[in-house]
DNA sequence: CTGAAAGCGCTTACAG
DNA sequence: CTGAAAGCGCTTACAG
């Protein structure tokens, strides 16, 4: 039979009696037949592949991240290539051209300090923040922050430390104008912006929190749960108990945050459900353009953009009965501080 | 001029005068044209793709290891294709096969719990630890345990309990031979492997720790830092001061280590280097095979296929001097269980 | 419903 | 040193 047929019948794009797709498709399975994606990315300008494009591979998130949109593109027959640029803008743009140069179908972005994504010869997927333009889809961070205050409220905390290292993040003040949002209504919050983990030397490089908790504070909501490791260790070192003395909670549920003790609550993405959004925003402009038209790329846009966080309790206890509400009588400060015991 | 002028020019393969080859280069650049990959593909049997397998890619090791093999990949000309498993063994094996579809020239495997590498049409490089058969290259899983240990023994310790989570990791084990190499000598090393990450609830899940500090032990050398991370917290909690009460040192550098209170003593590998040589090694395998033909893939193998590890002291107080030697006399183990004040 | 033909863009012998 | 030709494996009109 015809290469024409065979190909006919494998795709199912019809004009193929059924008992001829049935014989070709048994004999194709038998022979272990998988069409080349050369021969079909030649001739059909599409390469079945997309590009997974992170500023900061380094960071703890991404193989949540990788694995969420791994999946997704399996599921679309799509293969994802990944790049990286070691948080450096030039060598990103490199990464995105070789992507490019490999003929991807398109690209998922997820920008850390304002990628640039014009002029992209592909339709691109964006997760970052709803609030940033061109956002695909993204985590509802402003509303995570919520959930998070609510929660510290909830316990009785009255003055909170808000901890993030990247000011002009926008996931991040997101995050941290969810919190304020909750406690701005006549509660005390404050924002730490501490050293990104780059500049850090090496022999730790230590917040200053048990000053803050003799100033009063009561909860640290911090910005990731890296930050949150941070401030859970150093407190811990200061011999202040957590969550006895001072709540600290995440955000993102990285791997070890159910394991260390105590364990941390934090605001995790659907990691899973962005990705899939994402993907099948692109996969669907993807579909729609001709492949043979070098565009110039805009961000692609899903129907449903923002995804809800889910609030992941696992620190619980009240906050400090004699530490509420703080900022106008100062007088348990120092009883906090007693707990320590460096030597 | 003609594409095979063309062709020739842009790949330096000669017969082509000097100066057409520049000013070929020069219009190329100005126009922005870029070979396409497909055509060559078709024309070659090679993708210039590598599939990079990680059974366990939430694992915290991945950021490390994808952007070295990213790296390592890309200045060779390579791109990389992820596969991803979530842990299950037949997942696994269709994402090789579905790598493997996608016409990837070679693969780069880091086995956890046993991967098959057999029957891969292709080159493969298996990046596991020296001792398993059929590693390409690794790094020196045990010495770097005779490293922690060292610096151990150095620091007074003569009671070391090792924490892993999985007795059937050849990583695991030869980290743990290599600390109990060391310390076999007349000194007392004993191993607790705890539940793996996936099956512990979620509300914590205590190593008892202060109880070993009761019966003796002065140090926790961990087989990951992720483990070591579980060890601190515990220990922190209890209130067990680390470094003075106790040791903790982990394995692998994670992005947290130098951050936390106090920084975690660890061992390193270079994942450059390692990534850099299965990188050279598979490469070069793909450059020596016939694309055409579909031969039985066996690991490839690499002329230095062990890398040292590179031991990170951040933590470094003397074991507590009442302790030395315990096992002997077991007087001193009450006066270490008094630091703790849970509440 | 099936098959013969064209062509996607490249590279590699081969001829000039 | 340069160019014309063939062909990698596929899919898509088009003809039968």
């Amino acid at each position: 039979m015809s290469a024409a047929t065979v190909s006919n019948a494998l795709s199912g794009k019809g004009r193929v009696s059924a008992e001829m797709v049935e014989k070709i498709r048994a004999t194709a399975a038998e022979l272990g037949y998988v069409p080349s994606q050369a021969g079909r990315a030649l001739r059909t300008g599409r390469t079945g592949v997309i590009g997974l494009v992170l500023p900061d591979i380094a960071n703890p998130l991404f193989p949540q991240i990788a694995q969420a949109i791994e999946l997704a593109a399996s599921s679309s027959g799509y293969g994802v290539l990944i790049a990286d640029s070691r948080g450096d803008v030039s060598t990103q743009t490199k990464a995105i051209e070789r992507l490019i140069d490999r003929d991807v179908d398109g690209l998922v972005i997820v920008p850390r300090r304002g990628t640039r994504v014009a002029d992209v010869g592909c339709p691109v997927a964006v997760i970052d923040t709803p609030s940033t333009p061109g956002n695909t889809v993204a985590a509802d961070h402003w509303g995570g922050g919520q959930q998070i205050a609510e929660h510290l409220k909830a316990l009785g905390h009255r003055r909170v430390l808000i901890i993030g290292n990247n000011p002009a993040s926008n996931v991040q003040n997101d995050r941290a104008g969810g919190i304020r949002s909750v406690f701005g209504q006549g509660l005390h919050t404050d924002t730490l912006w501490i050293e990104p983990l780059e500049k850090v030397s090496g022999k730790g490089c230590p917040l200053g929190l048990a000053g803050k908790v003799a100033e009063g504070y009561t909860a640290f909501a911090c910005i990731s749960d890296l930050h949150a490791l941070r401030a859970l260790t150093e407190l811990q070192r200061a011999g202040i108990n957590v969550p006895e003395k001072a709540s600290v909670t995440g955000f993102d549920d990285l791997i070890w945050s159910p394991v260390i003790t105590p364990a941390l609550t934090t605001a995790r993405m659907d990691m899973t459900e962005i990705a899939a959004i994402a993907v099948a925003a692109l996969v669907k402009a993807i579909r729609e353009r001709d492949p043979f038209d070098p565009e110039i790329g805009a961000p692609v846009t899903a129907e449903k953009s923002k995804v809800p966080m889910h609030l992941v309790v696992r620190q619980s206890a009240a906050a400090p009965p004699a530490l509420q509400p703080v900022h106008t009588t100062a007088t348990a400060a120092t009883s906090v501080t007693e707990g320590g015991h460096q030597s």
